[in-house]
DNA sequence: ATGTGACCCTGGATGC
DNA sequence: TGCATCCAGGGTCACA
């Protein structure tokens, strides 16, 4: 479940609870997730200061004083504040200790990420070759129209290639083309600077609304309740194989694009 | 450089 | 009930 907006609203629990706090003591219960974690690393973690918390694309980056940790959830990665007392379950693999407050990292199918960086972590090759961050003012139609020029790539997993656009996953780059009314299968390059003018403002708000549903929804991020944002219902296309387009009433169309499902109006979108 | 597909891993849903 | 198959909100890598 995480995108871009579910890493950030998780981006502010850890800010607002933990910021400033001691990490006592770190548990890593799993030797590697998509990559390896060193064997030392908990004892490494001990005692030291989270100073802030960042994001930069779907990646967390928690600085301790004299390094980061470089956190990203994958596809089915968590975060969330448990009390001590908690069990833990099957897929959690690594507990923050910050007094009463635990930060319990959950992955089943472990494509998520956890490195200890002591150097700039902006420089880390993972972060370094990300594209530009959506909800900036950088990101604009004209931006995107000048990044796109002469890409045969369909507009789809164009919008959802990190190195181009952070943080606009399957679901949002679905919904965003719904909204701006563009054919998911359209070349890149072709699309007009005017429907590019009304793709960036509907990624923006596409983006910022799930913030705030999965901010309302997440708002006890430090209780032990997991449930889900309520976003999902308010898809227009995402999951809808079949059912009516909310605006036109004709029945959405699924495909596959490279291995992943994207979900259209073909009345709407064209 | 660009575009495409395989692959990483577990679990849930579905079909026989 | 068991088993096989497919699918899932992520990204990296090899290769044409």
């Amino acid at each position: 479940m995480p995108e871009l907006p579910e890493v950030e609203v998780t981006r502010r629990g850890i800010a607002r609870t933990v910021e400033g706090a001691r990490l006592e003591r770190a548990i890593l219960r799993t030797p590697a997730l998509r990559y390896p974690i060193p064997a030392g690393l908990a004892r490494q973690l001990a005692g030291r200061t989270l100073v802030a918390a960042r994001r930069r694309g779907k990646y967390l980056l928690l600085d301790l004083d004299g390094g980061h940790l470089l956190v990203h959830l994958g596809m089915s990665g968590s975060l969330r504040f448990v009390t001590p007392d908690t069990a833990p379950q099957k897929h959690d693999h690594a507990d923050f200790i910050f007094g009463d407050r635990v930060l319990r990292l959950t992955d089943p199918r472990r494509f998520g990420a956890l490195l200890w960086l002591e150097a700039d972590p902006l420089q880390h090759p993972l972060i370094a070759k990300l594209g530009i961050e959506p909800l900036t003012r950088e990101f604009t139609p004209a931006w995107l129209h000048q990044t796109l020029k002469g890409r045969s790539l369909a507009i789809k997993p164009a919008l959802m290639d990190s190195g181009l656009v952070v943080g606009v996953g399957n679901i949002y780059a679905a919904e965003s083309l719904f909204d701006a009314g563009i054919d998911p299968r359209a070349r890149a390059g072709s699309v007009s600077a005017a429907r590019l003018g009304r793709l960036v403002p509907a990624i923006k708000k596409t983006l910022q609304a799930a913030i705030r549903a999965g901010g309302s929804t997440l708002r006890d991020f430090c209780g032990t309740d997991g449930g889900m944002g309520d976003f999902q219902t308010r898809h227009q296309v995402y999951d809808r194989a079949g059912a009516p387009c909310m605006k036109c009433g004709a029945p959405i169309k699924a495909l596959r694009q490279g291995q992943r499902s994207t979900y259209f109006c073909p009345r709407c979108q064209r």
